[in-house]
DNA sequence: GTATGGATCATCT
DNA sequence: GATGATCCATACG
């Protein structure tokens, strides 16, 4: 399967609108391994500065947070607990915002995924921000990096029939951003986490 | 089906 | 030393 990166410009829309864009596109991770790929079906924004649940809260800007205030496209990779959580770096330079990828639809490199995801079911292979990683094998040695070429690339995809927005997952001590719409996902498709 | 706690580490105070 | 943008196993209804 051949995959064509999205041009620069996809990813110069406005953070929300280009969450809801993601939906469909497919994430393609080159390794020694091989190729493994999938559609992504969920995504939530952090908009930085006015955004008490992001990192880039406030504009902190720090070793971490560095790359989201780069040019968007740009890869950022962070490690949670036990896990590593991939998201898309978006806004102008010197505006922090960043849409994290929650969950993806396996499409290529099937037997890859299942050897990394081995004693789970093909569900839980990519439904969460943690799993979908281990199964594509994105780590911190993807952080810095842009989505336009290899070894980690976002291609064009599908459009999706209907999309979904809601509250975001996993923030429940951040105030009042906890309850912002700003979570996207593919209605009905099965591997969207929760 | 929901609820709870432990794992385990880079980053920040 | 404290803190998570999570996942998984276990317990219970």
């Amino acid at each position: 399967m051949n995959y064509i990166p999205m041009p620069l410009s996809f990813f110069q829309q406005p953070t929300l609108e280009l969450a809801k864009s993601l939906l469909g596109c497919v994430l393609v991770k080159e390794t020694e391994e091989g190729k493994a790929s999938g559609y992504i079906v969920e995504t939530e924004a952090y908009l930085g500065p006015a955004d008490r649940a992001a990192h880039s809260y406030g504009n902190r800007r720090t070793k971490r947070t560095e790359v989201m205030f780069h040019e968007a496209g740009r890869i950022y990779t962070y490690v949670m607990h036990t896990h590593c959580l991939v998201n898309v770096v978006s806004g102008e330079k010197e505006k922090p915002e960043a849409i994290l990828i929650r969950a993806v639809e396996p499409l290529e490199g099937l037997e890859l995924m299942e050897r990394r995801r081995s004693g789970h079911v093909k569900k839980n292979w990519t439904n969460g921000p943690g799993k979908l990683t281990k199964a594509l094998g994105i780590t911190m040695e993807d952080y810095g990096g842009n989505f336009l070429e290899p070894p980690l690339i976002i291609s064009k995809g599908y459009r999706p029939e209907e999309i979904v927005e809601g509250k975001r997952i996993g923030i429940d001590n951040t105030g009042e951003a906890r309850d912002y719409p700003w979570r996207f996902w593919v209605k009905d498709n099965p591997y969207v986490s929760r």
